[in-house]
DNA sequence: TTTACACCCATAAAAACCCATGCTATTCCA
DNA sequence: TGGAATAGCATGGGTTTTTATGGGTGTAAA
């Protein structure tokens, strides 16, 4: 299993850390986490950590390892060398990246510009995503969930299948408060 | 981790240093230094130096390590020995860059000319582009970084995404930043 | 001399690091 | 089978290390 999968929901304490919930950390670990968790005992900040950016087009945060780095890197790709266009993008999509450290029990910080993004306060929600995750206020991310069900409960009757099955969003939830 | 990630905003002081974020001077010792100096090359003497230049088709400084460097050669090298437009872009990619050397608290000094092609005044906001950063006046950068978003939510289409709200059953969007 | 710059030290704030404490789910053993 | 021992995790809180920033001093160019 290496796909980021279910939903969490921690706590941020007063110092603004948070846990990754354990079953995210180990997806990174296999993705190629090097740091902090038995990575090489590399320089100050190099070596690895999770990246980070405010969501295009939500209010969250989306959050990955290095697989979700190449990805970005394959869209720059393609485009030529110090060209306007490319810088450009460069900015959106690595001007606003964040590369947040994991420390030894498995917890980042952060920082202020992404908690205001997505409006985080005490609580913060793990939603996986497969190749990436997303960090959500609880509230915001309820509301969310909850007009994606009936999203799909409408594209069912437009199937016509009428099957009783769980939709696909609803997994059991996570641990904490 | 070896290439210029998320952008920092830092203070210019009265004898007009600024201090390298440190995950870019750890990007930069990683790939190798240009000028060395007295001292082992290790970081406690500082001893390295990077690449600057203004930026081609922005208000804001280009900086970046050895890397760039060969890239530009790279970029000048597949252009026709001779022709006008290698003759032009290598004066403009070589003739106003400046070495600037790190100190060994990790700062540097801007030269005159860079600083007023960026119209830089106390603040100088560090964006990492990849295999290079930018250095701009943070209001500037703002600007920049609006109007980058909007782009990237173009492109977004072209990636054949374009999904507006991400659901939790929402795998696989290409556009992924 | 005056200026510019490399070098050195000091310091406050932030980040990284380390250890302790409940909780829960699981394992083990009588 | 029941209950104690155990292991993994989220969380709290000290303590140390980095980092950004301010300022002093000597030296070499101008």
């Amino acid at each position: 299993m290496d796909r980021f999968v279910s939903t969490f929901t921690n706590k941020i304490d007063a110092k603004g850390r948070v846990s990754i919930p354990a079953p995210f950390r180990a997806v990174l670990e296999r993705d190629g986490y090097t740091q902090g968790l038995g990575g090489p005992p590399s320089a100050s900040t190099g070596g690895g950590g999770i990246y980070c950016y405010p969501s295009l087009d939500a209010a969250a945060i989306d959050g990955g390892g290095e697989k979700l780095a190449q990805k970005i890197d394959g869209l720059l790709r393609g485009l030529a060398d110090y060209s306007d266009e490319r810088d450009e993008l460069s900015v959106a999509l690595y001007g606003d990246v964040q590369i947040l450290n994991i420390d030894g029990d498995g917890r980042i910080v952060l920082p202020e510009g992404l908690r205001t993004h997505a409006g985080l306060t005490g609580l913060v929600t793990f939603v996986g995503l497969g190749d990436k995750f997303q960090m959500w206020e609880p509230g915001a991310f309820e509301t969310r969930r909850k007009s994606a069900r009936e999203k799909v409960q409408e594209h069912r009757k437009l199937f016509g299948s009428g099957g009783r099955s769980v939709t696909p969003s609803d997994e059991e939830r996570g641990g904490g408060a």
